[in-house]
DNA sequence: CGCCTTTGACCGGCGC
DNA sequence: GCGCCGGTCAAAGGCG
């Protein structure tokens, strides 16, 4: 198999892995317990809605499966439609529509904004999906959930069990009607209809399990394959051009152009993400670009890869679902430096070779402290939250406050305090237009292992938002052209730590910075209505600037993600969709890949978080029942960027593992 | 006592 | 060169 192929494969596999991620009840135990750190299921009907999309997710897994298999039978066709997988995934969603307009640039940068918004109905009735560039290409997707919507959605609070039923009951239906056989009697029939399910339930179990380890060990695969590719790139890495391109990825979520903060929020929200862009370019200049990676660059060269070669240097990390589930700040699972070493040398092909050399050697680890890549990678997530911030699993410690200009809500800047020196910094801020959200903003990477939970938040995020901006980068010619360019894709490091958002391949083109934006809303979370609910007698909003955290930045130890995570419900069939279209068209797939990676990896750190390099990965806490991501990435590349330079006090950080811990 | 938040001051980047 | 602005620092105070 060529490494194409296999990359691909993994790649799928990947794909499919994310998708989990994002629906963590797939891998939940009967006893409700999430698996990867989901562990919280805010109510009885989140819970059932859970067991729904699980199904629905086990289905994604499924045709993604096929898909995968299929390249391989095929000889790693990419010709195949992208609707393709898609469309099996989503076929219980119903009609699909999208639409692209004529996408802009504006000035020299050729930034790009893409906004992917997930709507969906409160209910579940409901699915809508947009996609929206800043130059005006928009998307739609609506989509009328199939049963497993009702299913969930029927508001009986049955408890466990009662969920259970249902879960069983779908499966039967899946399944051929295992259970359906005759069933008049009510009692008798009742208790064989009851050992039937829980015969299901066990094979569900089973069969997560097996989920489960299909996907520890296509992470590690594909860790293996990075390491693999790190290896390779380093070798050309003479060849490559000096050039950097930018790239600047934004998943930002915004409520999307409907209401709420979506609509609003874009001009208090690109000021910001201007500024951040800015700063970041500013900044970077030390050290740019090594950061940058091409993904798809990196992944032509590998094409021609061996796999053999990837046994020899495979090894068994265990990137499993604890990996996956490292949260944004990238636990300190070694693993995930050493995937950040590769693409930090990856990077480097596209413009410090000795960096890369570097990183090889060091393992990844010390690398990353040596190069510092220019790239800022920031990403800002919006979470619909009552509390003064949202919990993400990590513990952080105020810094400061400051109003910023344009937005009279005071922006805290909290730094992580779950390791001594760790660079990871963020941001939380009101969304001006929609005081219910709350955005926050990463950057940094954590030097140390984080708590599983973060991870998976931002794992699924990350996914999502990377085959949405996949799926409206390809209008554009931002992904693709990444593997025709070396440098455009970045990878993020946050690969295998993976709390880190995902970094999108970026849909800059040459040089130029991209901006992509990642909504996703549980429900539509324009209308204040839809806000998550607050306790009686709180202020409409009680996440006054002064109000003491609630579950986040205090080092809270709830999961952010407790509070909520209906939103993702939307997630699998655009997920399933922005597969199959990925897998056929190989720049997606590059895009994906890339996607991926930063997924996993994201702890890269240090690095980025050095001044100047950056990369930000976001994932915020969600709301119940609103879940509203918004990652902004900020790539960014420093023409003066020097292959061997790179901030000193960076190298401290995170990944260098030298500080670490 | 230690950790965290608050808050004014300071610093650096950017635009004019 | 100056002012604006964002981000960070660090002293002071609060809380457990």
């Amino acid at each position: 198999m060529t490494w194409d192929n296999r990359i691909k494969d993994e790649s799928s596999l990947l794909i499919a892995l994310l998708i989990r991620l994002r629906h963590p009840d797939i891998d939940l135990d009967a006893s409700g317990e999430v698996a990867l750190g989901f562990k919280t299921i805010i109510n009885q009907k989140e819970a059932r809605s859970m067991s729904s999309k699980k199904k629905r997710a086990a289905a994604i897994d499924l045709s993604l499966e096929a898909e995968r298999r299929r390249p391989e039978e095929e000889g790693g066709g990419g010709d195949r439609e992208a609707s393709d997988g898609a469309a099996a995934a989503a076929e219980e969603d119903g009609d699909v529509k999208q639409r692209e307009g004529p996408k802009e640039e504006t000035g020299g940068e050729e930034e790009k904004v893409v906004e992917v918004v997930v709507d969906q109905g409160e209910d579940g009735s409901n699915e809508e999906i947009k996609y929206r560039t800043q130059q005006g290409d928009m998307m739609e997707e609506d989509k009328q959930p199939a049963a497993a919507a009702n299913v969930d959605d029927d508001g009986s609070d049955s408890d466990g069990a009662g969920a259970s039923a249902e879960e069983k009951h779908m499966v039967t239906e899946a399944t051929g009607g295992e259970g359906d056989d005759g069933g008049d009697s009510r009692t008798p029939m009742a208790q064989d209809e009851l050992s039937e399910m829980q015969e299901e339930m066990e094979r569900m179990k089973e069969e997560n399990r097996m989920l489960r380890r299909v996907v520890d060990k296509t992470v590690r695969d594909y860790y293996e394959l990075q390491m693999k590719l790190a290896a390779y790139q380093q070798q050309p890495a003479a060849a490559d051009e000096p050039k950097e391109t930018e790239v600047f990825l934004s998943l930002g979520a915004t409520a999307a152009a409907s209401a709420g903060c979506g609509g609003g929020f874009p001009e208090a929200k690109s000021k910001e993400q201007a500024a951040w862009r800015r700063r970041s370019v500013g900044s970077d200049d030390s050290d740019d670009g090594k950061e940058d990676l091409g993904l798809s660059l990196s992944l032509g060269a590998s094409s021609s890869y061996d796999d053999d070669q990837k046994a020899v240097e495979a090894r068994p990390h265990d990137v499993d679902g604890a990996a996956a589930a490292a949260m944004i700040g990238g636990d300190g699972s070694r693993p995930a430096p050493r995937g950040y070493a590769l693409l930090e040398s990856s990077k480097v092909q596209g413009g410090a070779a000795p960096a890369a050399g570097e990183l090889a050697a060091a393992g990844g680890i010390a690398s990353q402290s040596v190069n510092p890549a220019n790239r800022k990678t920031r990403v800002s997530v919006r979470v619909r939250c009552q509390g003064p911030t949202m919990n993400d699993g990590c513990q952080w410690r105020k810094y400061g406050q400051k109003v910023a200009k344009g937005n009279p809500c005071p922006r805290a800047y909290y730094r992580c305090t779950v390791a001594p020196g760790c660079p990871v910094r963020k941001q939380v801020q009101r969304c001006l237009e929609d005081m219910s959200i709350l955005v926050t903003t990463y950057e940094g990477t954590h030097n140390h292992p984080l708590p599983v939970g973060a991870t998976a938040m931002a794992s699924t995020t990350s996914a999502a938002a990377t085959f949405m901006l996949l799926s409206s980068t390809t209008s554009s010619s931002s992904v693709s052209d990444a593997s025709a360019a070396p440098s455009s894709s970045y990878l993020s490091p946050y690969l295998l730590n993976s709390a880190s958002p995902l970094l999108m391949p970026g849909a800059t083109g040459g040089g130029g910075g991209g901006m992509q934006h990642l909504n996703l809303f549980g429900n539509s979370p324009s209308s204040s209505s839809l806000l998550a609910p607050q306790a009686p007698g709180s202020s409409k909003y009680p996440w006054s600037p002064n109000h003491p955290p609630l579950a986040g930045a205090g080092g809270n130890k709830r999961p952010f993600w407790s509070a909520g995570g209906d939103g993702d419900k939307p997630a699998p069939a655009a997920l399933a969709e922005n597969v199959g279209a990925v897998m056929s068209d190989p720049n997606k797939f590059s895009a994906a890949i890339a996607a991926a990676i930063n997924n996993f990896m994201g702890k890269d750190g240090e690095s980025s978080s050095g001044k100047s390099s950056s990369k930000w990965g976001v994932v915020e806490s969600l709301p119940p029942h609103d879940f509203c991501v918004d990652a902004v990435h900020g790539l960014h590349r420093d023409p003066g960027f020097r292959p061997g330079s790179r901030p000193p006090e960076e190298g401290a950080g995170a990944w260098t593992g030298s500080t670490q811990g």
